[in-house]
DNA sequence: GTAGGCCCTGACGTCGGTGTCAACGCCAGC
DNA sequence: GCTGGCGTTGACACCGACGTCAGGGCCTAC
């Protein structure tokens, strides 16, 4: 098949596809013009590759993966290499969410300083009360989204 | 002072200094020779800048807080737009915790599936047991990092 | 013949926050 | 006068995963 149709069947661009040839991620094969010509199993690495790629794997990350299957594995994820890949990428998802954590409670921790001092409360907007002119209203219960 | 001592001062380089005079977010007084040239306050300023770029803030993040210490207020955070760019921020943060957090339960219990489907266990390196030739072996408990 | 559609390669643009040149000016000390 | 050290501006380099454009080829249908 051509490269604008799989491309369509993962749902993804013919751009894409040229790019991950230019990092031999997935080479393919050429037809009598020179056109790129995908089979069924390219879909398959395709797909692995699409499937990781939106846990947020870059590219060289989903190398053993697309690897592991070319290499006959039913599955990708079977392979030392692909293993190895996957712990990494949970220590690295485990530490970045800590260091998002705590960025989150300092920020929110300054944002309640912040109110505090600030104007006291105009008035929850969801929740009108007519207010004490001074100070320290409760905090307003996040907003319904 | 001139620009290589605020750098040092704040903890960050001259060429950082040049762009965000670049940006419009920390202007400088010029000397007779055109050098650049600050004071006391810039220095609270690029305090300001920093400390929130260590939150993930970016530049133009800032620049509200920036704007509100220029005003003359004490703190930068006090200001409406201070208060609705953390607000911003933190509803960014939260929903980006989310769904690394996803992700991460999605990760592992790949890994999980994957080594329980691969070779059972080549024994846990940290406790070396000899194991009957085959399948699901106990799973070795997060050796320590 | 020509228009449309798909394909090709090659090269530059994007986003942010600098790092790192290049080429120059100005001042102090020897 | 020359060297060293600081400053200046302007411009390009980097990271990743492509988007997008330029310029051209091949095939099919009208």
């Amino acid at each position: 098949m051509r490269i604008g149709e799989l491309a369509a069947l993962a749902g993804t661009s013919p751009r894409a596809l040229r790019h991950y040839e230019s990092l031999g991620l997935l080479p393919a094969r050429r037809d009598h013009r020179g056109h790129r010509d995908y089979d069924e199993n390219d879909l398959r690495l395709l797909r692995q590759i699409r499937v990781l790629q939106d846990f947020g794997f870059g590219l060289e990350e989903t190398r053993p993966f697309v690897e592991c299957l070319r290499a006959g594995h039913p599955s990708g994820d079977v392979c030392p290499a692909s293993l190895a890949t996957y712990r990494a990428k949970l220590a690295e998802l485990n530490a970045f969410i800590d260091e998002l954590t705590q960025v989150r409670d300092e920020v929110r921790t300054r944002l309640q300083h912040a109110e505090a001092v600030t104007a006291p409360a105009p008035a929850c907007v969801f929740n009108p009360l007519p207010e004490p002119p001074h100070r320290k209203a409760p905090p307003c219960p996040t907003p319904p989204p």
